[in-house]
DNA sequence: TATCTATGCAACAAAATGTTCTATAAGTGC
DNA sequence: GCACTTATAGAACATTTTGTTGCATAGATA
């Protein structure tokens, strides 16, 4: 679908999504549909039709949307366990406290089948990556890495806890664990 | 609700879960409704709606049915980096060729606003984090241990890292990366 | 055999979903 | 400002999906 730029299709437009994001992380992404954004906004249900003709679209552009999790800036000052903390400590609060980490679990789910909700989420699962490769990598140019364990590894082990821990476990994200778990990441990269 | 024993209610409930299941694992889970279920089976629509007054607890209980993942028996013989090559190995032949794989982002999206699903989820997580214990547990009998590395710690990341790779990130799940991942894992084990 | 009950089927009601048309108002080019 | 274009609102309508009910039938039970 072109989008036309006229000022007011691109209102429209961006009132529904921001309806669609409010329905999608309050209620599921199943409540999306023409009807409710419909109710929710004022624009009139033939109109949504006109932009949307299929709700899965409507659906995944609402997802599109929720897919700008909250940037997460890297400390790179060192020591290592500092710089680890903090990032993890922001991506713990990301997970925790925005709607990123309630709406996490239904993107994934759409991930498995949709190739553009995918590489949404591989997008900012690449961000994450690099965010924790600059915390390792300032640590190695000051000499602090003298493991030779891979870093790849590493930076996977850092964040695949943390995800697994609030998507899949269940179990809390909490700074009594995050601590114990940067403590046996440091164990890994400095001996 | 309660289940009689009438052999009748019984067959027409596990004819209609197996196709349910079918329709979940092969489409998804929105694709499990009264009337595909009747359509993939023969049983009238009526009677569906007697045995699952709301289409939740219909697919609900699809999912619980798909639920039962496939048995991973882990091997202490020991060493522990076979015994880890072994378990972790079966659990990703598991996410790579069975339903399970396909399934599991849907049941953590449904788990994450539905307690049951939740608590299956859980259930299955807490078998497979029995199993890697199990493996630590015999080495630390044969002395192999000589980290302090918590083992739950080491636990969790022989787990999440593989989760995270199939359900999130998308990378693949191969031998190549299965023998970085044990020989990082060993690493923090034994020294 | 007599009784109970789950099922199938058809008819129906209600709600959600999708389509089309027209009047209107906002934007665009001159 | 004026003519032209286009997006929207709203209503009317068709279609599909979803949910309900009553009754005849066949399988289960005792």
């Amino acid at each position: 679908m072109t989008i036309p730029d006229d000022p007011r299709f691109i209102a429209t437009r961006n009132l529904a999504l921001d309806a669609a994001f409010k329905i999608f992380h309050s209620e599921s992404v199943l409540a999306v549909t023409h009807a409710s954004v419909s109710k929710e906004t004022g624009i009139s249900r033939s109109t949504l039709y006109r932009h949307w003709p299929e709700v899965a679209q409507l659906r995944k552009d609402a997802m599109l949307r929720a897919a700008r999790p909250p940037v997460i800036a890297p400390r790179t000052n060192g020591p290592l366990k500092a710089d680890l903390n903090w990032m993890l400590g922001l991506l713990m609060a990301a997970l925790n406290e925005t709607p990123w980490g309630k709406i996490a679990p239904q993107m994934i789910a759409t991930a498995a089948i949709d190739v553009d909700a995918k590489s949404a989420i591989n997008g900012f699962m690449e961000d994450r990556r690099k965010d924790v490769m600059s915390v390792f990598e300032a640590a190695e140019k000051r000499g602090e890495l003298v493991s030779d364990a891979p870093i790849e590894n590493l930076i996977e082990m850092a964040i695949a806890v943390p995800y697994h821990r609030k998507l899949i476990s269940g179990l809390p994200l909490d700074y009594a664990w995050l601590d114990e778990h940067v403590e046996v990441l440091c164990r890994l990269a400095l001996r």
